[in-house]
DNA sequence: TTAAAATTACGAAATTATTCGTAATTAATT
DNA sequence: AATTAATTACGAATAATTTCGTAATTTTAA
């Protein structure tokens, strides 16, 4: 029973991806990484932290005064849900139409290439 | 000035999917095919064509007493947009996790994946 | 132990997105 | 031309998301 579907807005995703890159914060910490982007108030952030919990989207915990949040969901599972979403709803379910559009437009570089070669060389070698 | 920065809403991803799947089409025949996967009312439908009119996602054409809408934006843009929006949001950039978190979990096929490292030699080779 | 400073809780306003009812229009048919 | 059948226009209801003000609480420190 731990993994519903579980509807990430925008805003909310926003504040996932600060806690996937800082580890649990407070607030007033996330808050001022926010508003090096764009102005949001404090108890905007706040507020969105604790539908989160509702939402069982991060955790937190007393430290003093103030609350600590982490993030439940793995940031893995977070992008395979949104590339799925990519995947079969604007790429008719072909990872090769996503892929090649991804490299096309975006040019990793010569040496990234190089290793996603040799990644796609480990999957045809394994399982099959 | 004719590209803004236009925010597609998911309900009109999912009429513009079906203009780019069937070409021109009428508000009915649209309609009818969207509620093979779920319940909308024509004029929901309708209601939603008349918005992408308004933010140019969509031209229309009169056709007797219907009116033909088609899409107006690319079907590749479209999806490059949606494409940078995801890597830029939760792949921190990086095409390379993306595209690796692509091939990893939903297998393509041997044959697919040969097309990729062959568009990946053609990259290579190409303009650097 | 009171006052000041900061935080959290609550609820509601503002905004955006979705849905559709009803009226007006158009076209075809009698 | 009047009736019918279908379409489009308009605007408003509903729902979902985002935003924040204010009150209550907690901590610090005077």
């Amino acid at each position: 029973m731990s993994k519903q579907k579980i509807k990430t807005t925008e805003a909310e995703l926003e504040i996932l991806q600060l806690l996937w890159k800082l580890g649990p914060s407070s607030v007033r910490s996330l808050n001022d990484k926010l508003n090096k982007k764009r102005k949001v108030g404090y108890t905007t952030t706040l507020k969105f932290l604790q539908i989160m919990v509702e939402k069982n989207l991060v955790s937190r915990i007393k430290d003093g005064r103030n609350h600590i949040y982490s993030a439940v969901v793995e940031q893995k599972a977070a992008q395979q849900q949104l590339l799925d979403k990519l995947l079969n709803g604007v790429f008719g379910g072909s990872a090769k139409k996503l892929v090649m559009q991804a490299l096309g437009n975006h040019q990793a570089s010569k040496t990234e290439l190089e290793e996603i070669k040799k990644y796609i060389e480990e999957l045809e070698g394994g399982s099959s």
